[in-house]
DNA sequence: CCGCTCAGTCAACAGACGCTTACAAGCCGT
DNA sequence: ACGGCTTGTAAGCGTCTGTTGACTGAGCGG
């Protein structure tokens, strides 16, 4: 966190970095359409033409926020057994932000009318939908147990989203533990190959 | 729904309920803050100052679409057993309309940003996940089970999301019969008092 | 057949939107 | 220290937004 360097008072990075974090609670909270550049900017600090030229447009900013986030996830996530699965999903729902917002699993359930950002998210569903059924014994063809996975994974985002704005109580305030056995049982009860 | 009247030609009770429709489309299929009020005069057929004059401003519009679809879903459910649950909610998120878009759920799942809208749609998912908890024994009080039934509500929400625009396939074009296994599944294994 | 009422039309408003451009200021190698 | 490249600023562009108010014409009681 500490960063070695002097902080320089006009740093490239620094400033596209916090155009990032910026962007990703704004689309998380409020979704891609009814989010400004210029909420974004003035929550980053900095000028709002720097949208344009770090990311080339708005779009191109969603872009950005999807792919890192989704970096974020994998490199959490690495190779998992199904009997992990669940916890990995609690804590991604329970969201490991300060905030208590689980911003990857939101900004992959929010679609933005732009179709490239879009296609990303549907890639990435997709992908996670395999590997959940892989880990259950699916091979190519069988669309029952790929269903199954997809069903599962459309549950962890409805989870995440009604937790991300929704002041619905117990959930929205539930912890990670105290998610983590209902969301045991949903998986178990759902990704199994015996349909 | 076959009126008596002859269908007038300037009737100001049907253009209402075209503008109604027609917003619940858009406003399910794109969100609220990406629709806009030309958008849904050009599909209802009707000039855009009459949404002003029907519903007051956008925001009544909103309104009045979430509190109808209330009323339909309330109308639709009735009472039911806990066994009769997950066919209720397999018919919803398979939809039931010519489009296939479960518009009702959807609705429920997107905000608006119009903090009286919110109001209702956290007030109407807060007694689905009472009536569903009740029906399997819950008693005032009992957070554990509580939290459970909204997890189940979650659920059902998110596969409505992700049926509704995602091309995840096989998910989004699961009929009702394909759906009614799995969502049994994880109705049965998520809403148990015995957490 | 007249005249009032109300459903529907039309054009325009003020503001907000995403984005671009021209310019000022900081940073670094030499 | 100074030139050149990078970083940040300010202003404005064209467009689209939700909403309004004055208008036209259909419908119906008299």
């Amino acid at each position: 966190m500490t960063s070695p360097a002097p902080a320089r008072r006009r740093d490239a990075a620094r400033t596209r970095q916090l155009l990032l974090d910026a962007a990703r609670v704004r689309f998380a909270q409020d979704g891609y359409a009814a989010t400004t550049v210029r909420d974004i900017a003035d929550d980053a600090g900095v000028n709002v033409a720097l949208i344009s030229r770090y990311f080339r447009s708005k779009e191109g900013l969603f872009e950005a926020c999807l792919t890192t986030a989704v970096d974020e996830m994998r490199r959490a996530a690495g190779s998992a057994t199904l009997a992990e699965v669940p916890r990995r999903i609690a804590e991604q729902a329970a969201g490991i932000d300060s905030d208590g917002i689980p911003r990857q699993l939101v900004l992959l359930l929010r679609s933005s009318g732009d179709t490239r950002a879009d296609e990303i998210r549907i890639g990435i569903l997709r992908s996670y939908a395999e590997n959940l059924a892989g880990l259950a014994g699916w091979t190519e063809g069988d669309d029952k147990l790929l269903l199954r996975a997809q069903i599962a994974i459309a549950a962890s985002l409805g989870i995440a989203m009604l937790r991300s704005k929704t002041p619905l109580e117990p959930l929205a305030s539930a912890t990670e533990q105290d998610l983590l056995g209902p969301l045991s049982d949903l998986i178990s009860a759902v990704v199994r190959s015996d349909a």
